[in-house]
RNA sequence: GCGAAAAUAGCUCAGUUGGUAGAGCGCCACCUUGCCAAGGUGGAGGUCGCGGGUUCGAAUCCCGUUUUUCGCUCCA
């Protein structure tokens, strides 16, 4: 575990001496769990995004992708239920120090008093035989009868408490009910706290006329809501898809693990529209294409595996997390939600229009199924990261610090180095940079020892290095060195345009893995 | 949010019982060199996270606060 923690620490600090991510707002002691990208970070995070897009729209003819606005209507988030759900009323236990929902500690408490009740009255059942009137026995007896009213009178206290906002009250309860912590038995409570999970802000100018906004909490909605609107105009026809990449915000209680869970951060979300009853089919393909595109990039595949949900939300069918060997452990990466028709259903509910698609092969209406899969960019950013550094033991002794980053993902594709920076070399160095900076995101650098230089790259991530030497001036070649195995090889100067591209090619990369949807 | 630990140069870290801040690497300039973190010379960079307090004197002791990591908790 120590070393895990090492090997995590070393990821934050090399993160932020390659410039891959820099703490938001540093100077002013920065921004809790808010973090910025810096000029690597933000090449290498682009290029994730350009991979998955990719992948998704252009490698499929039935999905296309959508930039929804982060603001959205407010009732969207009524419909969808975040309004209700991202408000948990919360209490600590002071000796304890756990945490737990206050609702649920008086919701337990009574679901205790109905089962006591049970109990009285399986045993007056065990008694009287036959004869016995079920019904009548819960009227009459007067425990059965003081424990059921019991509970019905909490319950009630407590939903008039929380839509009343009445948190106070609800500490009362738990106090008066000298309800105790189930795990050590104590009875020091905090207050009750109200956390809203989405961050709210406000429509129009002046205070008083202004309008409550939320930031989105999760970008799928964006995709719902505009369902029509793309199936119409793109005359797209079950099954298809709508994929999009954009920021989403919320106010976690705890966010922590670097970037693993921030309060700002951006999803890469595909939603699949399918026949009603299909939808199970089609999570076990979109679960496999899924898993595939991840080990595309060659991370490990012992460095991911599936976590099925076995307690579902209320609008799943069937769930799944892909979950990543993070350097604090596998957690999940990418979610995976048989959504059922939840969503559109609910919007057509609070929006009062038809959100159905005609199936001319059924030749019938319906609202279609959805089948979501839901990536963190921020944490696919990560679990690349954590993966690629290594630090090498070489045949010499020497340790060598290398960012073996999947090469089509690397913020720089190659380096071109002049071996000496005299001799007309760095000139012909820098012929060849502008014969390449078309094509790709590639570097000059003339600083320092050749070795050093190759070195430094490997650190940042680089996966080529050209290096330019005066045999070059003499016969147009050029040393190619690999960053992964550092081998060498001399190749023509007009050969190199091809080389990088047949490292960092999307074909190159997908081409194996890619699967017909 | 509660608890624990931490915060000193760009990075990794020293800093003794309280006595005006250091190393290695990195960075910049010049020289030498040239295929796997080379050598030399010179230089920049820190009010020791921030704010109070104790003291003749605080990086060091005390209080508060911010940020980070870990545990609890939560996770559409």
């Amino acid at each position: 575990m120590a070393n895990q923690e090492d090997l995590f620490k070393n990821v934050i600090s090399h993160a932020k001496e390659y410039g891959y991510i820099f703490p938001s707002s540093e100077i002013y002691d920065g921004l809790s769990a808010v973090y910025d990208y810096g000029q690597n970070g933000a090449e290498l995070k682009k290029n994730i995004k350009e991979y998955w897009w990719r992948s998704m729209t252009q490698l499929h003819q039935n999905i296309v992708g959508i930039d929804a606005a982060i603001l959205m209507h407010p009732t969207t988030w009524k419909a969808s239920g975040h309004v209700d759900a991202f408000n948990d009323p919360l209490i600590d236990n002071k000796d304890s120090k756990k945490r737990y929902r206050a609702d649920v500690l008086v919701e337990d408490y009574a679901e205790k008093l109905l089962q006591k009740a049970e109990k009285e009255i399986q045993k007056a059942k065990k008694r009287f035989g036959e004869s016995f009137d079920e019904a009548m026995y819960r009227e009459t007896n007067p425990r059965v009868k003081r424990y059921l009213d019991d509970r019905s009178e909490i319950l009630g206290r407590l939903a008039k408490s929380l839509t009343n906002e009445d948190l106070a009250d609800v500490k009362s309860l738990i106090e008066e009910l000298e309800i105790a912590d189930p795990e050590t038995g104590s009875k020091n409570w905090t207050d009750v706290r109200q956390f809203n999970l989405m961050f709210g802000t406000k429509l129009g100018a002046s205070a008083d006329s202004a309008t409550q906004l939320y930031l989105r909490p999760e970008t799928a909605q964006g995709i719902f809501v505009n369902f029509l609107n793309v199936q119409k105009t793109g005359r797209m026809k079950i099954p298809f898809g709508i994929a999009q990449i954009g920021k989403a915000f919320r106010n976690e209680i705890v966010a922590r693990q670097f970037i693993f869970r921030m309060r700002e951060f951006e999803q890469m979300e595909m939603q699949f529209f399918v026949r009603p009853g299909e939808e199970l089919g089609w999570y076990e393909k979109w679960k496999e294409t899924r898993l595939n595109w991840h080990r595309s990039l060659g991370l490990g595949e012992e460095n991911y595996r599936f976590h099925d949900h076995e307690k579902l939300a209320h609008y799943a069918n069937a769930a799944t997390d892909i979950e990543f060997n993070f350097p604090f452990g596998f957690k999940e990466l990418e979610g995976i939600h048989s959504r059922t028709d939840f969503d559109l259903k609910a919007h057509e509910e609070f929006s009062g229009k038809k959100l159905r698609f005609y199936d001319p092969e059924l030749k019938e209406n319906y609202v279609p199924y959805v089948i979501e899969t839901s990536i963190g960019l921020d944490r696919m950013f990560l679990s690349v990261l954590s993966a690629s550094l290594k630090e090498e033991q070489l045949e010499d002794g020497n340790i060598r610090t290398v960012l073996k980053l999947p090469s089509i993902l690397a913020p720089t594709k190659a380096a071109i180095l002049p071996l000496v920076k005299k001799d007309g070399l760095p000139e012909l160095a820098q012929k060849i940079v502008d014969d390449l900076k078309w094509d790709f995101q590639v570097q000059y650098d003339e600083k320092d020892a050749i070795g050093r230089r190759y070195r430094r790259q490997d650190a940042a991530g680089t996966p080529l290095c050209i290096t330019v030497d005066h045999d070059s001036l003499e016969d147009d070649s050029v040393t190619v060195r690999f960053r992964d195995s550092m081998e060498q090889k001399r190749v023509k100067i007009s050969e190199v345009k091809s080389i990088i591209q047949a490292e960092t090619a999307f074909k190159t990369w997908m081409k194996d893995f890619q699967h017909k949807i």
